[in-house]
DNA sequence: CTGCTTGCAAACGGTTTGCATTATT
DNA sequence: AATAATGCAAACCGTTTGCAAGCAG
């Protein structure tokens, strides 16, 4: 298991307290995912000065270094956990969680079944290029904004 | 195809000039995802008076009903659409468009790849209750909010 | 007629931004 | 010493809400 410093270091970015503390606690929760004001609620008790506006700058900061994933709520709200291993996402309509589920394939819902949650319903997103896209980038020189 | 008048008609909704129009831009266009605005922005032009307050109640009420599905993006912003046959969703990286993807099942990965849209990721989310919420849902009365 | 819908405008809430100060390298 | 990150507070912006006036049933 990696620390939070040398995931932060293996990125050439700077080690603060802040970003350790906020990439130490997604650690310490492998599989959950996380509101911004979520994780600055909790680290509030140890650290009573972590301001809103540097919990963002820094979960952004790890989302573009590829070290955290980010989902976007229908209420609005954006989640963040760590980017483990190819794995999918289980949201409880009930409680309103947001589990990760392992996979190696695409077809793998009795994996789900298994771990004892029950799916309804099944979305899945595919992200890449589309057609359009594709021809438009052979004709010119690529016009893709990075994600 | 039926009609934006008979599919309001149908959910017992009362029948207004502006949920008319925004259902038939909807239904002019199946498998696009538009935003709140965009779809304002459109009417507009017919239709000078339309509150932007008007659009978002308009469509609160039919994802309620279940003609349209919501669809929320990383940068804030929900998406409609109308709710079509079981499918996925692709997302280009480059342009951000979201397509509408058929399916009749989960393992259709080839599917999308013969639409000329090239996937470099997927992300498959199920929804429905979690293990802990059935187990409190035996235990109590169940305790689950509407989606 | 009754009450749901509209339009308008203000409120909301999560996220971003600017800038002086502080900390990391 | 140079540069990047923090804290604070204001700005942003998509969405929601409240309410008087209007329209559908």
């Amino acid at each position: 298991m990696v620390s939070a410093e040398d995931l932060i270091r293996s990125r050439q970015m700077r080690l603060t307290p802040q970003r350790r503390a906020v990439l130490a606690l997604l650690l310490d929760h492998p599989g959950r995912h996380w509101s911004a004001d979520a994780i600055r609620d909790q680290l509030l008790e140890t650290m009573p000065e972590l301001a809103r506006g540097t919990t963002y700058k820094t979960l952004n900061e790890l989302v573009r270094r590829g070290i955290l994933e980010e989902l976007a709520t229908v209420d609005g709200v954006l989640l963040y956990g760590l980017r483990l291993e190819p794995h999918h996402h289980f949201f409880c309509q009930s409680c309103r969680r947001w589990y990760d589920v392992a996979a190696e394939g695409v077809e793998r819902l009795r994996l789900v079944e298994s771990s004892g949650h029950f799916p309804e319903a099944v979305d899945l997103t595919f992200r890449g290029v589309c057609a359009s896209c594709r021809r438009s980038a052979s004709d010119t020189s690529a016009t893709t904004p990075d994600a």
